[in-house]
RNA sequence: GGAUGGGUGCCCGAGUGGCCAAAGGGAGCGGACUGUAAAUCCGCCGCGUUUAUCGCUUCGUUGGUUCGAAUCCAACCCCAUCCA
């Protein structure tokens, strides 16, 4: 909220819930869109880019955003970036993206879609039921001349590189594309026609966004009229309490796909978090009460471990449901609880039978040490259990027999623990 | 175009012929402590393996001098500041 002004009180339960709970950083024109969000059933949309096959944590908090602004009544739509995914947004980035091909937007866009549908209401009858546009329906088919010559003209040069994404870029000399630099002006048409056929009058994002909201806002004003008036709304860009980005782990985003990232590691996630982030996490991820949620941070020290259980439980719910994050937990509570039972905890199999310890823990499924050597140093210093006991030969033999039928309780580093399956040798090997 | 300074490992930064896979710090990882947090302390930290006073690849690029080069020479590329 670091752009609001001090005395600002939102009218709208909308608005204020966005303050209270910590979303909001900037907008275009916070008085009119209150006034907006009191009186009427606004539109709003926010745009997702398909360039991966799942969504993750930081984009999940513009979902979080989403549902908040629904259920105050206002009527969400997800824009899918099957068209601009094909240019690339420079947002935020040194470096041009990898050109993506036409068929792997398609499947992303299809996965993204499915992910996003949990977390909205679509087809409840209402008039603010959600819905899923993507752009690929209007970009593809644009007439390049009819274009610049409807749109382009509402653009200065001038004012586009002045904006922080290419200002960026030409300030430290660094190559922008012709391609890239288009990427804003096709953000803002989006804008504009979802103005146009769906009466969507505000545009939510990142707070890398906010020149490309704000160029959308404009050319409605500019092309349809002055009395044509859009806002723009932005989050602020997640960070945890000692400066990273959030959502980000040594193994990579925090995905929602639970192919991606299990239900229990994307539990762990949210419960070994710094306390400092606990409040903030819990107003943002979860819909808790803000008593509630107060209460529970109002705890200090070892206490605010339940603080913490709950915030993963509930985002876990969130994202995989009510099974998979009762069963994280229990997960959760035998693999960190010192218990020898841990029938709930995720289990891999073994690549082969039997293995050497640096073999096993080097090679997928579990890939825990990036190399033999490297898994050797860590295994000499005492970072591996095999149930419960730290193992500092790397070259012990796992078998079969070792493994039973529930496997080996397997502790790596910190952060791993598994049930190591070890299948019984097969004897037709090398054949 | 000219002058000067500079390009070192993920980042910052020392090193100006062998003792250099390269000081120090940060980040990261592992361990201890603890609360699956933070702080602190210890260890690892170019890559690989059969872990060895082993092999391979690094100090802008390409060549050269030398038994030996991050270190010297030449050319080139890039950066910073100043002059035109």
């Amino acid at each position: 909220m670091k752009n609001l002004p001090e005395d600002f009180e939102p009218k709208s339960p909308a608005l204020r819930t966005l303050v209270e709970r910590g979303y909001l950083e900037q907008a275009t024109d916070l008085e009119g869109l209150d006034k907006a969000l009191s009186s009427e059933s606004v539109t709003f949309y926010v745009g997702f880019d398909p360039t991966a096959d799942s969504l993750h944590v930081g984009s999940m908090l513009q979902l979080m955003l989403m549902r908040v602004l629904q259920r105050h009544g206002h009527r969400p739509i997800v824009l899918v970036g099957g068209g601009t995914a094909l240019v690339g947004d420079p947002s935020g980035r040194s470096e041009t993206r990898k050109m993506l091909d036409p068929a792997t937007i398609e499947a992303n866009c299809g996965a993204i879609t499915e992910q996003i549908r949990k977390f909205l209401v679509f087809d409840a009858g209402e008039p603010h039921d959600a819905m899923i546009v993507d752009n690929a329906a209007w970009l593809l088919d644009l007439r390049y001349i009819d274009f610049l010559r409807e749109i382009g003209v509402h653009f200065t040069v001038n004012r586009m590189i002045a904006t922080k994404t290419y200002r960026e870029r030409l300030e430290q000399e660094l190559p922008l594309s012709f391609l890239e630099f288009n990427y804003q002006i096709l953000q803002a048409y989006d804008f504009l026609q979802l103005y146009q056929a769906h009466d969507c009058r505000l545009q939510c994002g990142g707070s890398d966004q906010w020149g490309n909201i704000v160029a959308g806002v404009e050319l409605i004003r500019r092309h349809l009229g002055p009395e044509h008036h859009a806002f723009g709304l932005t989050i602020e860009l997640l960070t945890t309490a000692d400066g990273k980005k959030m959502g980000k782990t040594e193994r990579g985003a925090v995905y929602l796909d639970p192919k991606r990232v299990s239900p229990f590691d994307f539990y762990q996630y949210w419960i070994g978090c710094d306390d400092r982030d606990v409040g903030r996490f819990l107003r943002l991820f979860t819909e808790l009460p803000l008593s509630r949620i107060e209460e529970l941070t109002a705890e200090s020290g070892a206490a605010l471990r339940r603080a913490k259980a709950v915030l993963a439980f509930e985002v876990t719910r969130l994202v995989h449901g009510e099974t998979e994050a009762r069963n994280a937990e229990i997960a959760s509570l035998q693999a960190y609880g010192g218990s020898t039972d841990w029938s709930a905890v995720p289990a891999v199999t073994a690549p082969a039978s039997p293995i050497r310890l640096v073999d096993l823990v080097t090679q997928p499924p579990l890939a825990v040490f990036a190399s033999k050597r490297r898994a050797r140093q860590r295994i000499e210093a005492g970072a591996v259990k095999l149930d419960g006991e730290t193992v500092t030969d790397p070259h012990l033999v796992l078998t079969h027999e070792m493994s039973g039928e529930h496997g080996i309780r397997l502790q790596a580093g910190k952060k791993t623990r598994y049930r190591v399956i070890i299948p019984p040798p097969a004897n037709d090997e090398g054949a």
